[in-house]
DNA sequence: CCTACTACTTGGTATTGTCAAGTACTATAT
DNA sequence: ATATAGTACTTGACAATACCAAGTAGTAGG
């Protein structure tokens, strides 16, 4: 899959994951990997991004299947800009998706 | 709009629009303008990329309103490129999409 | 001859994804 | 007890692509 397409909404994708419910990073790997394909050296570095700039909380749990597992919770700002991201794909899907199937005819 | 989302997606534009007829270097920044926001700094670095590859090939033609024009003709191997990348944009697209959709309930 | 529009080029920068390797914990089987 | 597999996270070097800014140059109109 190309990777290109993938830049930028891989943040999206984790972002829209973790507002659903707190996810820890291992878990959220397995999730976006069902929608596309993705490495885990790619998450790790996104969710760290959207720590620091305070779109995302974490908290250690400890596991029984494995070693302490940092969790994720989304903050009220990383909530609007999961809301901005949104809007912005879909605007900009929908306009290159458009334009594509128009010209295939 | 969210510069990292375009990355990938320039190409196949430049390369669905060339398919329909040959274009010329600044006609394709327009026309790929009324789609996405885009730089001519990022257009032109596209073409030669593409010429190198032999997905384009190009030829000079003069014009009355300014200096000579480049202009880009698709090749076959480019043709089936971007068929390629036509598809995997689809499949992407779709995937996210419809991930997206599903969550926001 | 100055400005605007057309047309293309180049160089430096930022962002983000990939790959590969490494650390370390738990559980299960040998 | 130890080797293996699965879980969990980190790091560093690298590649690809978009952006911005500046520069070159031709044509047309005031």
């Amino acid at each position: 899959m190309n990777t290109q397409f993938k830049k930028g909404v891989l943040e999206l994708l984790v972002l829209v994951i973790v507002s659903e419910k707190d996810r820890y990073g291992y878990e959220l790997v397995e999730k976006v990997s069902e929608i596309v394909d993705v490495n885990e050296g790619t998450i790790y570095p996104i969710l760290k991004r959207l720590t620091n700039e305070n779109y995302f909380e974490t908290y250690l749990e400890e596991s029984k299947e494995g070693p302490v597992r940092k969790y994720y919770h989304i903050t009220v700002s990383g909530k609007k800009h999961c809301k901005s991201l949104l809007k912005e794909w879909f605007l900009f899907e929908n306009s290159v998706s458009n334009f594509l199937k128009e010209n295939k005819k």
